[in-house]
Order: C-alpha cells, then structure tokens, then sequence
DNA sequence: AGCGTTCGTGAGAGCGCTCTCACGGACCCG
DNA sequence: CGGGTCCGTGAGAGCGCTCTCACGAACGCT
C-alpha cells in the first residue's frame, strides 16, 4: 500500500472511507449513505457506522467529495476595491457580516477576497472556475466590468450588489433604492426651505453614484428650483473625497445652503468642509448623508442620512445566491430594497 | 461515456486535463508540467499547452489536484467570538485586514470564520479536519479552549493569538507584549504622580485579560503603592464592559485618579462613566487604554494608550503559518511583539 | 565505438469519495 | 403459494488531477 503525499506534520494518515466502512462491518456505500444522512439504510447500520466514526475521529475529505459531486460547500465573498478602503467603509464590513451570518447558517463556508488589480481579477477568475467556490457575492463594481458576465460564463452564479453601469442584462443583484433615495434626501432639503442644494456625489463610475445622483437630479427638476451645473460636485464615496468635494463647491457657489452627500462617509467630509469655512451644518447649510452607517448617530451634529438596510442588503444577497446554487427557479433575477429617511441634527 | 454531475448552470462541462493535452498534441502529464511550472518540459511543448489553455480557457479543477497533493491552498481565518463582537472590534478588523494581505500575497486564500457556539468548534474541526484548509489562524481564545490542540492532532497546523489559559506547551502563536504593556501603562501613571491607580481589566478567561492585569500588578509592586483589591475592577474588552466595571469601581473608590483599562474600546466606556460621574479626564482621574485603535486618537480628549502593533501582529501570525505550512523548519514557536505608549490627552 | 548521463516524455496507478445499478430477502396481494 | 413491490445493501466505475517510473533520444566521456 502506497502511502498519498500528506500535510507536513500529519502524524499517520488520516482515516478513509473503507477505514471507516470496515470497522462498522459494512460497505463504502453503505458508509458513504450515513454521513449524508441518505434515507435508505438501517438502524443497526447507521449506529455501526456513527460509533466507527466516534471511534476513528473519522473526518470526510472533503476534496474527494468536491471532486465527484462538483460543489465544494463555499461562498466567495468579493470586493472590488482595495483592503484599506474595505476596512475603512462599515457598509462592507456590515455586508461582510451579514453575509458570514446567512452563509454559516446555510451551513457553508465563506472565503473572503479583496480585488483591485486586473491580475487579481484573473486569479480569481481561475479559482472560482476552478471549482473551489459554488457561487459569488460581488460587490463594489466599477465601471464596464466583465467579472461578473465571465463568472456565470464559466457556470458560476454570482449575484451584484452595484450592478455594473451597463452589460447588465441578464446579470442577478440585489440593491437598494438608490434613485429614490436621492430623490427622497433632495426632496426634503427642497421642502424645509432650502433654496440652493447642491449635491455631493459618489463616483460617477459606479452604479450607486450615478442613480443617487439621478434622485437628486430629478427632485430638483421637480421643484421650481431647476438643475444647475455648478451645484454638483464629483466626489466618491470617502471622507476625503467628500472634503475636496465640498471644498471646491463653497468655493464656487459659497452661497449654497444645503448639501446631499452620496454617502455619510462623504458626509463627514462635507462637514469638515463646512467646519473649516466657519459655517454651521444643519443651520447655514443643511446636509443629509446616505447608508446610515452607525457613526452616523455619534456624529457631532448626528447626522441625517438616507438609511441603507445594510444587513437586509447583506442577507438577500447572500439568500439569492444560496437559492440559487440549490436550483430554485422562479427567482426575482432583480431586487431592490426600500431606503428610508432619518431625521436628525443636520437637515 | 457519463458525464459527472455539474453545477446547475453550468453550459457545458468544462474542459479538463485529458482535453487539454489533446489539444497541445502532449500527453496529460505533460501539460500538467507546464501548468504546474514543472521546469523539464521542452519550449515547444509548453507553448503549445498555454496555447490551447488560453484557447480552451482552461481551469484545473483544484478539487481533483487538491485531492492528490493533499493541499487545498487555503487558509482559516478563526475568530471564537460572536459577530457583533468581532465587528465591533477594530483589533479584530484588523487582524483580519493584515491576514488577509499577507495569504493573498502568498497566492492562498482566506476563508472567514467566526465560532462561538461548542458544535460550531464542532463543524469547523470536521471541515478543517476534511483538508478544506492548510492551516488555521485562530483569535480570541477563551478559558481552557482544546480547539488549537486538536487542530494540530488532526494535522492542521495552527497559529494563534491569545494563547489558552493553560495547554500552552506545544502551541504556536504571536502575541503583544501584554505583561509589558500592563506595566508600561500603569508606571507612567505613578511616574506622573498619581497615587490611587486602579485597573478595568480585560475578561479573566483570556490571556490578554490575565497578562495586562499582571503587568498592572507588577508595575503597583514595584511602587511603594503596594496592592488593593477594591482597586482592580474585572470587565472586558467592549465599550459595555469597561463602563460598568468603571462604575463599580467609583462607587466603591471615589479616591482613584487614575485608571488603566485593558483595552481601548474598555477605555471608552471608562471615559462615559467618568464623564457621567462629573470627573474629568486627564485631570481629575488620568486613563490609559490599551491597542491603539484608529477611534483612540478621534477620542474627544484623545486617549493616552499602549499601542498594539495590529498589522505586524496579523503579518507575523500569518508569515509563521504559511511557513509552517511550506515545512521550513527552526522557526520559533513563540513569538512577543514588543507595544509602546502613546502619549495623548488623557494621561 | 561503447558506455553512462541527462533530458523530455508518456503510460498508468492511484487520491477518497459518490452514485448508479443489480441483487437478495422480506413483505404484501389476490 | 406464486408474483409482484419495496427496502437495504454492496460492487464497481468513475470524478480530474499528480506523480512515479520507465523509456528512447541526444549528448559527453574515455
């Protein structure tokens, strides 16, 4: 008997199948069936079995598995941004979380991996057709990205949340009310008062910037006030994009007197911004964030902010996929969940 | 010929080894040289096997390789608290963001695990146990946890942080000086003067918990102060934790004016308790925490801290176990990072 | 010229599991 | 009591790779 290649520091090769099947007294099948938790097999057996496996420590490998039915039981959980912007974000990491929660609950594994290069793209591309993962959650696209079309391509489901800005046929994701949300924040702005709200926006390369910026556009286009070049300004979804944002509008329209920022990290920058300018946020200039992320509420003013369901976000996301790795069909390939706002000290 | 079963979703069955050498005209060990970058292939045959890979956008299927060398090119990332807790926590955040840098510049990927409950420890043994990863990073160990010391029976190299209270022999694992810093913090504190220097301890179950508190013990030894019970309040490492200890401890000594809490987010907690109490930080009773976290130096006042080198601590864990992992030998066991004190408002 | 070496290659044997298929026995029916 | 049906079981064929081994060709040496 020829001994397989083993883990450095594996003391004796770790018991198989047969090992198992043989101290029960019964076949590999019939070993196979209990551990699967497979109807067919008698009492007496499946006890046999369960106690040989107690016996042994015995432990599937899970590798042999994978190979012959074609799933390995592992969600990839993908974010198209860099580590320090990830960190630095809670909507990820409040993704990240729930998503942990639903997949573990699911009883899979979740592989965590950060892309920002091309080459990583590639990498992961090769994984993922590799087999290692039964699906995708992608999140944070950027432009015309492929990865999401070349994923279900190689016959891996992968559901969006930020579908990418086009090539989104056929493509399944889960998102919030992005448009509504803007138009919801410009709205009440519009409606306390104010008379020149701007916008900051997220980056315009991304999905969620662009339809934010839709909702502002069209609630000023409701209202008399009418759209003005000038009052947006590009900025991304960071504390300092949202500061060098903010700085460049109050230099050119030092007279506005609101302010929708893309998202509350944003948000804080405009508030800096503001700080800096002597000017006094929720009374010279009303501003209203978009996510909600917890440091919204701690926030000196607390800040009023679009409320992203950020664990629904999460959960759904991770649900779809999950049904649709199990074949579920009638699936809604589209989701969007409602945003709502949350009045507080800034607006 | 049968075809195995595939991923719902999956067009055709994609194209394997045999496929591949039959399109390069070599024989399948030939181009499994080439993919696996074997050096004894000839120049021609190698072109013409990454010819008919880019053609054919060919992926190995890792299950099957996985499943003969026995290694899975994954990495566990394991963290024994609940997920509010992990996330609540910029220690573990990044240690997870460190890790994940690291394993993914070692070409390995990071799988995400959170255990709290037995029977989770339970499933992670048996996944791990399956050969699903190569080796484990395992945080936040409590009491006398076994998990470490039966991951290496099974043959799962393990490094962690936060050894287990006793079982100590024979474990790998990268630590902060916590003794050191213990002592750091609270000998700055009766060098400045203070003279009723009490501590918010860490959880009792954890080394950390149990090493900063010697280290406080150490350092009021040394001083003439000489010990006191009623000066040691036990908390835990969270906002929560270090509030309610710090209540504690001024009701039952209004005279402290100083207070060196095991952890940053503990620290906070103490300022709300200070603050609530009508005492002023940095003046009537001076704080020290203990990590560093980003929030430490945006604390209004900013908090005086023994700064735990995070990242190095999450490179070093993961450096350790990926060689490990390659089988180089005479690498220590053990590993103590030194911390230094951050001199802010508070103290 | 004869020998050993090196080099590139292919044949073939598994790795540990799942799944299909066939089979014997117990059971039920008229 | 003969025929079905069901139920539990085992034999055996892979899944797609890697790795060992053997072999022929080309080379260098005495």
């Amino acid at each position: 008997m020829t001994t397989a290649p083993r883990k450095a520091g594996r003391v004796r090769p770790a018991p198989t199948l047969e090992d198992l099947a043989a101290r029960a007294g019964v076949s590999r099948a019939t070993a196979s069936r209990v551990l699967r938790g497979d109807s067919k097999v008698s009492e007496r057996a499946r006890q046999a079995v369960l106690e040989a496996a107690r016996d042994l420590s015995y432990a599937p490998n899970l590798a042999a598995r994978s190979l012959v039915t074609g799933r390995s039981d592992s969600i990839a959980f993908l974010v198209e941004e860099t580590e320090e912007r990830m960190f630095a974000d809670p909507f990820f990491l409040g993704m990240l979380r729930s998503a942990q929660e639903t997949v573990a609950g699911a009883g899979k594994q979740l592989v965590f991996t950060v892309v920002n290069r091309p080459e990583d793209q590639e990498r992961f591309l090769a994984y993922a057709a590799g087999g290692h993962v039964d699906g995708v959650l992608l999140m944070s696209l950027h432009g015309q990205d492929h990865l999401p079309r070349r994923l279900e391509q190689v016959g891996v489901p992968t559901v969006l949340t930020g579908r990418p800005l086009s090539d989104r046929r056929r493509l399944w994701y889960v998102d919030a009310d992005n448009v509504g949300g803007g138009r919801l924040a410009t709205s009440h702005l519009l409606a306390s008062g104010r008379t020149t709200v701007a916008t900051v926006t997220g980056p315009l390369d991304m999905c969620a910037g662009q339809d934010r910026l839709a909702g502002y556009r069209a609630a000023v286009e409701e209202s008399g006030m009418g759209p003005e070049k000038t009052l947006v300004s590009v900025g991304d979804f960071t504390v300092a994009g949202g500061y060098a944002a903010a700085r460049a509008l109050l230099e050119r329209r030092p007279d506005v007197d609101a302010i929708f920022a893309a998202s509350d990290l944003a948000a804080f920058g405009v508030l800096r911004a503001l700080r800096e300018a002597g000017r006094t946020a929720g009374e010279d200039v009303a501003v209203v964030g978009f996510d909600d992320i917890p440091a919204a509420a701690e926030q000196e003013p607390a800040l009023t902010t679009v409320r992203q369901p950020i664990a629904a976000l999460g959960t759904a996301m991770s649900r779809l996929l999950l049904d649709r790795i199990e074949g579920r069909d009638r699936l809604a390939r589209r989701t969007v969940l409602p945003v709502e706002l949350v009045l507080r000290e800034t607006a």
